[in-house]
DNA sequence: CCGCATCCAGCAGGATACTG
DNA sequence: CAGTATCCTGCTGGATGCGG
């Protein structure tokens, strides 16, 4: 079996507002909680499932089809962790074959906004990263 | 030499609006721009570098120390990206010892407002999700 | 249909030592 | 000071096969 917990990528990210503590460095302990969140955006797939569950209900099958490209186990995995961050959550009805639909929780909708927004940054200047990339790749051949 | 050519995961997200293309899946093409944002935005050490950055010009060493747990190598790397991504421009003053500044684009700070964003959401939210991850270890016992 | 178990390649990322 | 080079480990994620 798989243990989902999350590695959770220790280290804190020092978020506006740090105005400056005594003891071991920024905020630590607390927005450490934001490079986790992070790094369940970041991965290669979570908000990928997020978009497509945003429109409704959705079983597995539909899902695996929906995202091109994914594994069955990578969706298993990252349907698993969504759900224990208590952003998914799972219908099982009990019929013959088994039917099981995943659906964005009150949390996970509110998460599509910031996603969204980022989304929106990344459409608006893929252009000019590219353009930077490629010159980027130019300058050091 | 640690190549940096950005992994750039591939993949699509069926970002809000694809409207069904006639074509291979969804836009495919264009949104994996996208998924290539999120990649790096959640990558366990670019968005720490760009929040130290935010504040001004900031030098390697000083950077080092700022960030918590970060070794040379994985700086080194990560602004090489962020810099390749025309997030982050290098300054270097041919002193000795030498002296390099790093500081963000424009590019670079206009990215800070959606990841923000996310941030706020992420302390908004931290207590729910961990009661939520609780809840799900304890069920799985 | 849904999903777990196993095996395996590849890369992320840490530690260390060495240069201009 | 600001890197580069080398080595090594563990996790991510793909492929395949079995089970309820």
């Amino acid at each position: 079996m798989d243990t989902i917990t999350t590695s959770a990528q220790e280290g804190t990210l020092p978020f506006a507002g740090h105005t400056d503590v005594t003891v071991t460095d920024h905020v630590a302990g607390r927005c450490q909680a934001v490079n986790d969140i992070l790094a369940r955006v970041g991965d290669k797939w979570s908000m990928q499932v997020v978009m497509v569950l945003a429109d409704g209900p959705v079983r597995f099958n539909q899902l695996r089809r929906a995202i091109d490209g994914i594994s069955q186990r990578m969706l298993t995995r990252t349907l698993r962790a969504l759900e224990r961050d208590g952003l998914v959550s799972r219908a099982v009805t009990p019929s013959v074959p088994p039917r099981v639909d995943y659906s964005l929780t009150e949390l996970g909708r509110s998460l599509r906004e910031p996603v969204l927004a980022l989304g929106s940054w990344a459409m608006a200047n893929r252009e000019t990263i590219d353009a930077a990339r490629t010159e980027f790749d130019r300058r050091a051949i």
